[in-house]
RNA sequence: GCCGCGUUCAUCUAGGGGUCUAGGAUGCCACCCUUUCACGGUGGUCACACGGGUUCAAAUCCCGUACGCGGUACCA
């Protein structure tokens, strides 16, 4: 029996949740909901220069509108924290001087002119970005070319260091990605990556090993732009003695354009990019979910439409796929159509409410009710109901292109005789309306179609919707009366 | 440039040697349903990047090329 699962969300506080992240987030939370596992929420907060102090409360608030609830973090605590890296220095700072100690890491004191100097000497058109590696480490300064007495003075004159990770020269790195399968890399290609900074603060890669192992994280399942970061992590457990956690590296989200989902391609073709822009833009989080879990993913069936516990249910690591995949907003609209069609009516009123009385004012509760009813199956999102408005109130306009095309000569008047009949009726509702109407056509000797386009119009002023007698219903019968003879007035 | 990863309809994808004249979904088009618009239903449109190999047989395996993406930071 393995150790049960725990995965992590680690998130960098330096903007608002991307929707790749919300992604992200989703694929480890399905692992862990799925194995019983837990799912921690770490607070990658290292780089002091790209801190953003709402950040933090923005991706909680993503995580918790799509429904991801975290099992730890920052806010709820657990056994493992805490949860923001910022307060976990000891640990790295233990991890580092460990590495040095054991020859695996070394410290340095070159500038960063020093370094961009030797990268000049040693640029070449067939090597345009030299590292700060094997082969020139030699020629800088560092605990490995000054002697101990020169490093020990430095240090203790609080010299500006940074630690770096010393890569050894000519190893193969090879590993197994969930996703890739076997990946390696020549150790040759790799630098000696700062893992301490000069502000004492670890790198993504320091911290990020040592709180895996910390928190004993068994499956890391991150965006693919880490693959190649992985032989560093991987010589860290090595020299640490660490067992290294499960790794899983995600294809990333393209933009419909191909490129990289970019907060700057994303605005250009006007498509959100932050999880905050897609709640604000009226999308349910339902749909969002279901979504992104099919960007990368598929359970391998013909099922398209998913909860988050049949996700939970379905998900499985090997199945996730290994192209980008670009992003398709068409797609996101109809999943969140689908979406929309299994709430009840009730709960659409409650998500169309804000937009609704936006456009309109206040609404009692019944008639938001009973226009979610009438335009459920209408709907791509449920703000849309907002532009219903003459569930509400009296229209303003008419639809000029409705009215050239279904009013007629004859409209105004078989609209007022309509009116009268309707008005009539001591039992209004969908039969009787309706049948008022059939025989009024039939008296007049005019077709249905003749009486019911016009009378749409002149109740909703357009020319789309719902039943008309539902509509009708829905309206009211002083309301239709009074609405059918004012627009046989104003539109003669 | 170098390193890594990838490449099936416009898009998301199934498929992993024969069952593929390549399946599903979105989009688009048409028709049906219908008082409108939707929903729903039916049908259509549309793809194995290219070139070599291996094999009786390749979308599937191998090699190369092209293209795309990621990395090449004291950012994550």
């Amino acid at each position: 029996m393995p150790d049960a699962v725990r995965v992590r969300f680690a998130p960098s506080p330096t903007g608002l949740l991307h929707i790749g992240g919300l992604r992200t987030a989703l694929y480890n939370y399905l692992l862990a909901r799925q194995t019983g596992g837990a799912f921690v929420l770490r607070i990658e907060d290292t780089d002091r220069s790209r801190y953003v102090p709402e950040a933090e409360q923005d991706i909680l608030a993503g995580l918790a509108w799509a429904g991801l609830a975290l099992d730890e973090g920052p806010t709820q605590g657990g056994d493992a924290g805490p949860y923001r890296q910022s307060e976990r220095r000891d640990l790295y700072a233990d991890a580092a001087r460990l590495l040095v100690e054991g020859g695996h890491a070394y410290v340095a004191f070159d500038t960063a002119d020093e370094i961009e100097a030797m990268k000049a000497r040693r640029r070449t058109d067939a090597n345009p970005t030299p590292g700060y590696d094997a082969s020139t480490r030699g020629e800088m300064a560092n605990s490995l070319t000054l002697p101990a007495d020169d490093v020990a003075a430095r240090l203790a004159d609080g010299a500006e260091h940074v630690v770096r990770l010393r890569v050894p020269e000519d190893q193969t790195i090879t590993f197994t990605d969930r996703v890739r399968g076997e990946v390696s890399f020549d150790t040759a290609t790799v630098d000696d990556q700062v893992l301490v900074k000069s502000d004492g603060m670890p790198t993504y890669h320091l911290a990020n090993v040592v709180d895996d192992h910390a928190m004993g994280i068994t499956d890391v399942i991150r965006g693919e732009e880490w693959l190649s970061s992985v032989p560093k992590h991987l010589l860290m457990y090595r020299a640490l003695g660490w067992t290294p956690p499960r790794l899983a590296h995600l294809p990333l989200i393209l933009s419909p354009t191909g490129g990289k989902l970019s907060k700057r391609s994303a605005d250009r073709l006007g498509i959100p990019v932050s999880v905050a822009q897609y709640r604000e833009a009226g999308f349910e989080p339902e749909a969002v979910v279901n979504f992104l879990a099919l960007l990368g993913w598929n359970p391998g069936t013909d099922q398209e439409l998913f909860t988050l516990p049949e996700l939970a249910e379905a998900f499985d690591v090997e199945r996730i796929g290994t192209s980008g995949a670009q992003f398709s907003l068409d797609k996101l609209e109809w999943f969140n159509g689908q979406h929309l069609r299994r709430l009840s009516s009730e709960e659409i009123a409650d998500r169309a409410r804000q937009s609704v009385e936006t456009a309109v004012g206040p609404v009692p509760d019944d008639a938001l009710v009973t226009a979610a009813e009438l335009m459920h199956e209408r709907l791509t999102k449920a703000s849309d109901l907002a532009q219903a408005t003459y569930l509400f109130q009296d229209p303003e306009a008419y639809d000029p292109a409705g009215v050239k095309k279904r009013w007629k000569d004859d409209s105004a008047a078989l609209v007022r005789a309509y009116a009268d009949r309707v008005e009539a009726l001591e039992t209004f509702d969908i039969e009787t309306t309706e049948a008022a109407m059939r025989e009024l056509a039939e008296a007049e000797d005019a077709g249905f179609g003749r009486i019911v386009h016009p009378v749409r119009l002149a109740v909703t002023g357009t020319t789309v919707g719902a039943g008309l007698f539902e509509t009708l219903v829905a309206v009211g019968q002083d309301a239709s009366v009074a609405r059918m003879r004012r627009a046989a007035d104003r539109l003669g």
